[in-house]
DNA sequence: CGGAAGATATTGTCGGACAATCCGGCGTGA
DNA sequence: TCACGCCGGATTGTCCGACAATATCTTCCG
């Protein structure tokens, strides 16, 4: 064991840089800084984060196993943008998987914190809703997130922040209007009060049925909004 | 991992470098070659694949996203090992995915060439099953992205080779015997039936369950199977 | 025998180099 | 005018070498 000498300091640099730059790109996508089918430039990028282009190239490694842009050799990457059937698959997924988070957090929730962070969110998420666009797609995802860990299956955790949440939204947001924002929040009050309660199943139920509203409204919207289908 | 698509493939050379150093590890993971929590040095790989050490990073960082291994700073990359709940973690979230892939199959088959393509899996499991572990391994794999084909959703297509099924199935491949494989078959011969007679909830049933069974059969393992649990 | 200081190995990141490939513009011919 | 093909710049894919930061091994001393 090292020497621990005085007060550890916080090790701030337990991220590599490679993995800085891609914080900082999806925090770009979060603001709107990036448009579905933007081209991401290599040298663009070394210069703006004053990186080495090495860096950049492992950055993008990652977000294009996570699905957030697309790599083609030779043409190099762009910000991925879905055609209506992406969208459809990608929410497909997205049920099941946050359908399962919320049935096993409802099975699951046992240590006495977790009540109170689950409050603690949707407390967030009433105070946000009527501000900013920006904080309030945060929260949601922390909510995702929290509904995971409660749940405590790691593979969860790892997976679905993967799932891209981040693009459905990134390239969808500008249709989330205030009312949907609070229906969105009626439909995670009927999941949090199931899970509160331990009952799995309808827990599970609920998170799907607001999934698949929110498909729905998804499909509804004219086709400008997505990429011609690659079919 | 692609290569499975339509029968034109124009684009032979549309790999880089470093996606074939990902097939050759992952390669090498099916065939034994790695152990669980096995490092993976870098100038090693360089020399044994003939390309540079950014080629080979590269590659890692897309194998870290995939789950594969798992890279800490200043000390490497290494086949990642699985804990017990991280094993039961994972096959929770294939029981939903493989789930939901077998009841969409048997919701949209539609194609006729698809219950071919069926058949044919199946009957190449039946043959490889009294013979060579590494191809049955690889056949298996393939009923499973066939499953998630059938039912059109790409982005199942995209989710289901990362879910670290390779992991799963490298760290306990030595328990397969041929009884295990025989019961494997015939629950795919239950979910195939389904998914070709249309009936989507019988179908996700029976993959579910078979996975469940799987589940089991590995909690039994004894603890020396699994690294020690990161909680 | 334990543990600390030094030596060695490995990784993280940068910068440069070069070939392969893509893309946009230009000229030519119909 | 339009189609087409060629050309040159721009961008990517990959290799190499360099160096600092960190981890790991070795050795020596009390």
């Amino acid at each position: 064991m090292a020497k621990v000498g005085k007060g550890v300091a916080p090790r701030a640099s337990a991220v590599s840089t490679s993995d800085q730059v891609v914080t900082r790109i999806v925090r770009g996508l979060y603001e709107g800084q990036y448009v579905a089918g933007q081209k991401l430039v290599e040298a663009d990028l070394t210069q703006r984060f004053g990186v080495g282009r090495s860096t950049v190239r492992e950055a993008f490694k990652r977000l294009e196993a996570e699905g957030l842009i697309a790599v083609s050799l030779h043409k190099g990457a762009s910000i991925r943008s879905l055609s209506r059937s992406d969208a459809r698959d990608i929410l497909e997924v997205v049920e099941t998987l946050t359908g399962l988070s919320a049935r096993l957090a409802a099975e699951r929730l046992s240590r006495p914190g977790e009540k109170k962070m689950l409050r603690d969110v949707m407390s967030a998420l009433k105070t946000l809703a009527a501000n900013d666009s920006f904080e309030f797609g945060r929260q949601r995802g922390r909510f995702y997130l929290l509904l995971a860990q409660i749940a405590g299956n790691r593979e969860l955790v790892r997976l679905l922040p993967m799932v891209q949440v981040h693009l459905v939204r990134a390239q969808f947001r500008t249709t989330s209007g205030l009312e949907a924002r609070r229906q969105l929040i009626e439909d995670y009050e009927q999941v949090v009060a199931a899970i509160v309660a331990n009952r799995g199943v309808q827990a599970e139920r609920a998170m799907k049925r607001h999934i698949r509203n929110t498909a729905r409204t998804i499909q509804r919207l004219p086709d400008g909004f997505f990429a011609p289908s690659a079919e």
